[in-house]
DNA sequence: TCTCTTGCATTGTGATCGCAATTACGCGTC
DNA sequence: GACGCGTAATTGCGATCACAATGCAAGAGA
């Protein structure tokens, strides 16, 4: 196969890659457990396995693949309550105090765009479209983080929604989508409307703890 | 250069690489703002470009390499004084919550390793040997975090050292190693022989506290 | 002397190949 | 029918090559 690249080129291969496999993991459409390859993800996207060998040791380095340290093969890791339980903590950290710092910046065009989003998500648990679900939160989330200007914060954050990711959607398929969430959603753009940054930290605190219990019980109850 | 390797190896040359980088920017060996490529660390380490790509490619995503999106260059990324906000904050939540637990799971033969290893920060600061101070300064925290049995908050604690540690060599190098540090080893040791989880947590949380506070004197001294 | 241009060296990226090791599979034997 | 063993296929790793793009420096022109 000659795929020849003459391009002035914006995106790198590897980088396209890297994205197409990490929506993946956090859309949950690869099943925790399952081992990939190389060889195989290359095909199955169209590439050559060099930039998939890259992108696979970024989001190996995030911990949202896991290496075998014997064979060296990769997979998806599967979430131990011990795992899902630090987790927690950290995203009940970060996230709030980014939800926090965002409130002080906000302004009615975010919150515009969050109403949007917000409209999005229940349009999808509605339809029960867990794909759309997963990705539409998962936007609202990060449209709020990104305006805290927080970059090292912020990619934290990206770090520990792509390991919980995977493991979303399976709870998703046990509980279904409608019985899971609690509308914090609107709490927090009404307190990034009006400012509050104590609002917003309690309502992203809550919309998280709300979810990562529910998290929990599915994982007690796999396991 | 025909370098044959017919081995029924243990680790891959990627990871040693990687671990070599790594030290290099723990001890800050090398400069922040610095630029580095490819082929001159592979050049240097006397291996070929390709796993050196991997382990930059593991470092960047640590974010403890720098990608320019432009050039597509490499550097050690320089400390503003708002990422080190960032990262003094996210630090004094992780690292003290990691002694804490560790306190918990203490024994008389981690107080003895800890021991070791203070006399050995001691002595480099005696002799005012930066390397070996900063060497030994690493392992004393993360042979405690080790201990915590705390995967994921234990990455997350290796990956802000990892960004940081380019910038302690710099402030170092300006006021000295002797002034900079009070010794709150001892306390964190005192804490973890007690088993006492809160006290732990207090002595590293200063240990930070101090450390970054000079840190942030210096860079504002820089800027 | 300054500036612009041209040419060369260096850089990251991706493809392809070979190697060693592990895994998977099928055949033969009990 | 079940178990072992040997062969074939798959996998990750590393080297090398080709290529486009960028950076750098030297030389030409004003």
């Amino acid at each position: 196969m000659k795929t020849r690249k003459p391009l002035a080129d914006q995106t790198a291969v590897h980088d396209q890659v890297y994205e197409a496999i990490r929506q993946a993991l956090i859309t949950g459409r690869i099943a925790p457990g399952k081992g990939v390859s190389l060889r195989s993800l290359a095909a199955e996207l169209g590439v050559s396995p060099m930039p998939v060998r890259d992108a696979v040791r970024r989001l190996a380095a995030e911990r949202a693949l896991a290496i075998n340290p014997a064979n060296k093969r990769l997979s998806v890791p599967s979430l131990s309550a011990d795992r899902l339980e630090q987790l927690s903590l950290a995203r009940l950290w970060v996230e709030p105090e980014l939800a926090a710092r965002a409130a002080a910046r906000a302004d009615a065009s975010l919150v515009r765009q969050l109403q949007a989003i917000d409209a999005d998500v229940d349009e999808a648990l509605r339809l029960g479209d867990v794909d759309r679900y997963m990705t539409a939160n998962h936007a609202f989330h990060f449209a709020i983080y990104e305006r805290a200007g927080a970059e090292v914060l912020e990619a934290m954050a990206g770090g520990l929604w792509l390991q919980i990711g995977p493991f979303m959607r399976v709870v998703f398929g046990r509980v279904g989508a409608d019985g899971l969430v609690a509308d914090r959603h609107a709490e927090a753009i009404a307190a990034l409307k009006a400012k509050d940054s104590d609002g917003a930290r309690r309502a992203i605190a809550a919309d998280l703890s709300e979810g990562m219990d529910k998290m929990r019980a599915a994982v007690e109850a796999i396991a």
